[in-house]
DNA sequence: TATAAATATGAATTATATTCAGTATTAATA
DNA sequence: TATTAATACTGAATATAATTCATATTTATA
C-alpha cells in the first residue's frame, strides 16, 4: 500500500495531478476539457491514481488563525538510543498538536513540527506531553515568526 | 483578504471544516446526513467560509515518491540585515523546490523546507539558487531519513 | 416584545459523476 | 510482421449530486 513500484505516469496523469493538487473539487468535465478528452477517460484514471497509491488524500486547507492556531513552532529532540527511533517518533506522533515528525540526520534526532494557539499552550504542550516522553535528552524549540510561504503542493515534473 | 476579524465559527462549522478537511470531495448530501440537516444549507455555509477565507484552498496530497520526490530536507539560514528581512524571504519563495520559508525567532533568520529527487539535486539547488542570493551568512541543511507524520490538517477545536 | 437579520428547509432545476457497450490504441508475443 | 491481448478512450444513458429559490424558522437587537 505504501510502497509504489511499478509506476508510471505519463504526462496526462502529471497534468491531472497538477490540476487536483491546485483544486481537488475541480469537476472531471473541467479536467476533460482541459486534457481534451471524455470525461469517463478522465474518472478512469483519476481511480486510478487513487488506487496507485499516487493520489493520497483529497483534503482542504484551512486558515490556521480562523481556528486558532496562531503559533507555528519547530521542535528539534534528541534522545537516547536505548529505545529504538521510530518507537520514540511514534510517541511524538500520537501528540494532537504535533502536525510533523522526521527523523532526521545529525546530531538531534527528530524535528517535529507543532501547531498551537499561542506560547502558553505551547508550553503547556512541552510540559504535559514532550516531557513525559523517556529517553528524550534535549529540546530546542523555534518559534516561527511569520510564514512567508506555505505550500503544501509538490512540484509535480514537466515529464 | 488574508487577515481575519470578526470570525465567530460555530460548533457546525468546525464539524465542517473537520469534514472536508479529512475529505474535501465529501458531498453535501454526505455531511447534511451527517449534521443531520438540509444540504443547501450545508452548502450555503461552506460557501460563507470559502468567502471568509477560512477555507483557503481544496487540495490533493500527493505521493511524493510517485512524482520523484524522496528527498525531504529542512535549510537553516543566516541573513545579514543589510536588506530587510522579508526581501531576502521573498527570493527563497520563488524557488520552485521550496515548500515552506518560515521567518524564525533565535540565531537563524529563516527555515525552509525543500523537496527533491535525491542528495545530488539538491547539492545543485543549492549550487544554482540558494547560493544565489545575496547577503546570506550560513547555510545549514538538515536531510530527513524518514517521515513519521505528516498531517497537512490542523487540529478543528472541539468548541 | 416587535422587528430585522441570519440561517434553515424542501422542492425544482441544473450540472456532474458514473456506468457501460463499443471502438481505438498500444503493447506483447509468436 | 502478423496476431493477440491488454489497456485506454469515446459517447450515450443513467444515477447522483449541486445549486437555486421561495418560504419558514430561528436568533439577535432595539
Amino acid at each position: 500500500m505504501t510502497i509504489e513500484n511499478n509506476i508510471n505516469l505519463d504526462h496526462v496523469d502529471l497534468a491531472i495531478l497538477r490540476l487536483m493538487q491546485e483544486n481537488s473539487r475541480i469537476s472531471n468535465i473541467h479536467m476533460a476539457k482541459e486534457l481534451e478528452m471524455a470525461p469517463s477517460a478522465v474518472l478512469e484514471r483519476v481511480k486510478k491514481l487513487e488506487q496507485k497509491n499516487v493520489i493520497v488524500q483529497y483534503t482542504t486547507r484551512i486558515n490556521p488563525a480562523a481556528v486558532d492556531l496562531k503559533l507555528l513552532a519547530f521542535i528539534s529532540l534528541k534522545a537516547s538510543h536505548s529505545i529504538g527511533c521510530t518507537t520514540t517518533a511514534h510517541e511524538l506522533s500520537k501528540i494532537e498538536e504535533v502536525q510533523e515528525v522526521h527523523i532526521i540526520a545529525g546530531d538531534d534526532c527528530y524535528l517535529v513540527k507543532v501547531r498551537t494557539s499561542d506560547s502558553a499552550s505551547l508550553m503547556a504542550l512541552m510540559r504535559n506531553s514532550f516531557s513525559k516522553i523517556p529517553n528524550i535528552l534535549s529540546i530546542r524549540t523555534t518559534i516561527v515568526l511569520e510564514t512567508v510561504k506555505e505550500q503544501q503542493q509538490l512540484v509535480i515534473p514537466k515529464k
